[in-house]
DNA sequence: TAGCCTAGAGAACGATCGTTCTCTTCGCCA
DNA sequence: TGGCGAAGAGAACGATCGTTCTCTAGGCTA
């Protein structure tokens, strides 16, 4: 077997676990369980448990984002653009599996106990605002620095919001927010 | 010793420690030491860790909310009350021991594991949202349930956002987005 | 003062944690 | 075919988890 093939068969069992039940809640054992990989292999992986839920959270950094980017990449750019990433957020929402943010989730449980940890869910957050701000600056929107933050705030919100409610109409209240804070004008990708 | 010194002192340990660490980071023994209370009192008061958890939450939801609803309570009612509540999240960003709400961090840990501390993270978040409404009432919005529900959005959103940073700035942009949602009329409680 | 009852501290329990080690089995090459 | 090296499963390690139990010390009553 692949070394590239064992890492997906243990981030892929290690993702569904901590993502459902928490990082500390699931053992070394449970995700060998579930991966069909012995131990001495997970641990010529990785190295210890926490690189092992760095990597998890790094892995779902891109699948989640590259999701995210690929679904509003469908729209034409400017305001539309926008506002689709809380239609995409509003679909997560109502998986059967959403529970929230797993960065978020994360950082709760072992913020201060793991400083890489810490980082991965940083580093998410910050590429996530990123994002949000060519979004921002496509759509020509008067101070797109403060509009990606204003964004940024409102993703997390409904996210969170969304898990402890376990329903999904926090991304249209979320959406609703986003466009008051658009200028909504015709064509606003020209300028005026 | 009263009871309820007990379960103060108890609790003021199991706070601290379960704030700053994570509910499952921190052993009963942990809360034995900090407390100065013995195993066996601990556990007649909190017959388990579950429990003593779910009194956590419950003492900090009301602290919290009563430290807010005194905040807010010393500007006028309308549109300044409603922004106030951002000047309040900002000072408590702001705090040295800040890490995030509490609520979230537990409902992460334990939401699958624990329903009794679902349920007091659910009633949290609703009584905040109720406490949002009632502030959207007073100043006479066009849709005050929406403008509560996107609050409350705000609101997490800044918290979680603000955690992860590490600085209180988010509390800014959540205030200048709360602007924007609240129609800035001159006098908006008197009606139009 | 003698005996009893409560409550204290913390040792100990079984389970499980992250991690390591042993022991067996299997495939490869001379 | 016989011996060797790698890799498999899972037992076992020490630590720590939530929880319970033991043992001791002290105050109250007769």
């Amino acid at each position: 077997m692949e070394n590239a093939d064992i890492e997906s068969r243990a981030l892929d069992a290690a993702e569904r676990l901590f993502y459902e039940h928490g990082v500390q809640a699931v053992g070394m054992d449970r995700v060998r369980a579930a991966s069909g990989l012995s131990l001495k292999r997970l641990y010529q992986h990785f190295p210890s448990k926490e690189v092992m839920v760095e990597a998890y959270l790094r892995r779902r950094d891109r699948r989640w984002r590259a999701a995210l980017a690929e679904h509003v990449a469908h729209r034409p750019a400017g305001r539309d653009r926008v506002l689709a990433v809380f239609d995409w957020l509003h679909v997560w929402f109502g998986e059967p599996d959403f529970r929230g943010c797993a960065f978020l989730n994360a950082f709760g449980e072992m913020g201060t106990g793991s400083a890489a940890v810490a980082e991965a869910v940083r580093e998410h957050k910050a590429e996530v605002r990123e994002f949000l701000l060519h979004l921002a600056l496509d759509a020509r929107t008067e101070d797109p620095e403060l509009l990606a933050d204003q964004l940024a705030v409102l993703v997390d919100g409904a996210i969170v919001t969304a898990a402890v409610t376990g329903t999904p109409e926090a991304a249209h209240r979320a959406r609703a927010a986003a466009e008051a804070l658009i200028p909504a004008t015709g064509r606003p990708w020209t300028g005026r």
